[in-house]
DNA sequence: TAATCATATGAACATATATTCATATGATTA
DNA sequence: TAATCATATGAATATATGTTCATATGATTA
């Protein structure tokens, strides 16, 4: 089979290249790493969530505000909210019926504004 | 019901804030723009083609290479590379029957590392 | 305290998507 | 040219997820 020291038979099969192999395992992250940042970006990965996400880069706005910018039902916008919420992306404040959600952290608007970048290109 | 100027009713029940809502509808982006946006980030969104990025972001690899490093089915890597393709975030060159994949845009190692900082605090 | 209002939430439904299996494709080599 | 190999892909399945509807919750006010 003409094989180089670097590479070995696997499921007797498929050849592989060992160094590139043993250079690249150890530089994986955890299990736990890549699940938390895809449960990041799944967040950015839903049109609802972004619209607003933007509103919310501008000022802090109360459900029923984003819900009529947004043309789209009260519920929804509560769910997603709850979303943004729980990956405390979020935060808010009560001033009587009125709950105002503002943006938790700076990551939101990096992120945010890369993937504006890149789309614009 | 003492309403400010900025207040205003909506679909008879609701009370929203007109210069707010103002301000802010102007400075919405396109639907096709978040729609663009939310599709690339549903590219991140997944843990396996998060380890494939990452496994890219250190050098060019084969599937074959790549399959046996996530301990995983070659069809699905590929089902999955196909999706970085699409989203022309990969790129790839062919060497007799094997396939060398690597990343295709600055701005791929841009998002990973803004998520694996947020993650990490 | 009864009515009203802004928001939250559970259930149901429709849709999207990741993986597997089987097989196709395209290149190499015996 | 037949066999082999690396990769690609279609179909099927299981699972996840976004929205709507109905209703609950918690605060205000008549």
């Amino acid at each position: 089979m003409n094989k180089t020291n670097n590479e070995v038979e696997i499921c007797d099969v498929n050849v592989i290249h060992k160094e590139k192999i043993e250079n690249v395992t150890k530089k994986l992250i955890t299990e736990d790493q890549y699940q938390n940042m895809s449960e990041l970006y799944k967040v950015f990965s839903d049109k609802t969530r972004l619209k607003i996400i933007s509103i919310l880069l501008n000022q802090e706005m109360c459900v029923c505000d984003i819900s009529f910018v947004l043309k789209m039902n009260q519920s929804a916008i509560s769910h997603q909210l709850k979303v943004l919420k729980q990956m405390r992306l979020v935060k808010y404040r009560r001033k009587g019926k009125v709950v105002y959600y503002s943006l938790n952290d700076k990551h939101v608007s990096q992120i945010f504004e890369i993937g504006f970048e890149h789309i614009n290109e």
